[in-house]
DNA sequence: GATGAATGAGTATTCATTCAT
DNA sequence: CATGAATGAATACTCATTCAT
């Protein structure tokens, strides 16, 4: 995660990375600046030398992941949607899940740093409103409104479709990847069940 | 919540309501314990009076709920079903929903509580564990398969089904009322939506 | 100093009473809590259960001083000039010197903690100015009128006298309790020759 | 101040101009190495590189006030009386203010300091003792012996005479322009009404 | 049963100082 | 020479817990 960054010496990266794991494993506030320190291998006042305090040190971790990661993919999506590489509301789904359990495997401590802090800090809130809330938001809906058009689902308001889809999406995959990691599913079977049911339904005909 | 109980002094009531307020609020381990008896009124030893620890405290908090509220509840759902009190799957759905809700409305700081301190408290998981996942999970199942008899519901394995409906209402009702509880939906209408999704998907025919 | 103050515990007590000499041995930030308690023979958690910050401490200790101590002793001084108690500009300046020393030998560490830290704390600067600035000039002021209208003294500015004569016995007194308290002075004597300076000056007629 | 020195550089100058500004205003104890760095425009590293501790910074800026400045200033007063520049006592004090009130207007960062870190370092204390106790001292008493047996002042031990005076004078000083510098005083009367009292007592005749 | 003073280990943060670059 | 990253001891202050009253 943080290997690649460039302008990092080592002990910084070691830093972020002893402080992300963690507070992942045990949350920020039970965590205390002396265990990271010594996991990272440094003295404690080092980290303070980089971060002017344990909370920028979690806005440091947290921030790129809100700001940089989720948003451009979202953009990507909408993009290759206008670009017809998806003709149907499923393929569209397809890619939408399989890009997002991709990105939820290689960050499964950082998404578990930003659910359990997100109700506690209201930089973090203020930042997730923003660049989630809205952005997203809007794309999302004129995906849902194109494939609306092509008639190729239901006249409900958009915003419904996409609440519906997105919590039963989302909440699937942290259940799979976050909560329950251990299990160990189908995974390609599982997620066209899922399109299918929020296809069709599950009433039967 | 507390008030009910009998053999629980009003200090112990007061404790307990102070304690709940502040760790939904802040967090378990961001909530002192000087700061809950300042909140409930009394003298910061009387909390180890009556709780030998911090932790001790939280898990009396939080058990009765996972143990008393959770399973009984759904216990009585099945039952009504079996006793044909709802003919149709999407009958089931609506009074899980509403059952639901209404627990979930009157437990707002119970629920916040133990979705944040769950990943950090074995002894929370394990409990967890045991009254939700075994217990409730088979009563579901039984229910899916009556309905799959009945043939309403698609030929699906039942536990994809479970995943997909409980999932999806469940963190519809989450992000109704636990994580944005200031927006005004409207309840009803939003509810009959989201059951005409799962049950007849979003795919235009 | 604090021992007379009743509704103090021992541990309260001992905590001032350290607190005093270390801040006036080595200055208020040079002294550490953990010094503090060390000498006080208690733990360093129990000075923050008495006094919420060690700048509360500092103020504990020095605001007494400077409200009980100075206000009341020159208002005395005033009523017993204008009961007639002193008859003579001399013997007024002579009660005071001597008064003055009495206070100033009994808290020399509190004098000390006050001179060095006045500059560096506005909440200190601010009683000063209230207690001594306000109070204790205008009832010199008062006593030096009377004096002029008994043809005892000069026609200058009232206060022009104050400060050559106040700043006079002061710093004299200073110098020789605070500052070089090791050296032995005749006291009488000298204080006789103070008041005959004052008086006379220094020319030869 | 230090601008004149020559063989320092514009880094040891900064960091010098910068260190006697804030030890004057929040005291050496409670300004921090990195603070003057800041302030001096260098980094850290390079404090240490020039001084080797921080008292060792405290030590240069004080000493050489004491040595080079208090000393010869007043063995130049002295050969003026000598070499009867100045005919009277009242001269002399008022030569002596005027070089005073010039030496502590263009130094009261400095002065703050001394008077401030005196009492807690031993070091400057025994500077300041050799350097004025002793030097000053003695060419004081010259002077007023000189200016005794030239039947201008009364004899009195010269000792209480240089006392009182210097006192006066000195404490009259500081509280003008170290302790109330924001005040406006009618300078040049105020001296000669200081000098009065000093010549001719407050005593009316 | 209730209190709250007392504790001492622990907290985040700052500090003066060192040293490789 | 100058830098600034690194250190680890020290700092003011907080905490959960104990216990005599």
């Amino acid at each position: 995660m943080f290997t690649e960054d460039q302008n990092l010496t080592e002990k910084q990266k070691g830093i972020l990375a002893a402080a992300t794991e963690l507070f992942a494993e045990k949350g920020y506030a039970a965590t205390s600046t002396s265990e990271i320190a010594r996991k990272a291998g440094v003295a404690e006042g080092t980290i303070f030398r980089h971060y002017k305090s344990k909370k920028d040190l979690l806005l440091t971790i947290v921030s790129p992941t809100m700001i940089k990661v989720i948003g451009p993919t979202v953009k990507k999506d909408i993009n290759k949607v206008l670009d017809k590489e998806y003709s149907t509301f499923q393929d569209f789904i397809r890619a939408m899940i399989a890009n997002r359990i991709d990105f939820v495997k290689n960050n499964i401590p950082l998404i578990r740093i930003v659910i359990q802090e997100l109700p506690f800090h209201d930089e973090l809130k203020k930042q997730a409103i923003e660049h989630i809330g809205k952005d997203v938001f809007e794309k999302l809906r004129a995906i849902v409104q194109y494939f609306q058009a092509k008639g190729q689902i239901i006249e409900m308001h958009p915003d419904t479709i996409i609440r519906v889809v997105a919590s039963s999406v989302l909440s699937y995959i942290f259940t799979s990847y976050v909560i329950f990691p251990e299990n160990e599913w189908n995974e390609e079977e599982e997620i066209e069940r899922l399109i299918e049911v929020l296809s069709n339904g599950v009433a039967k005909r």
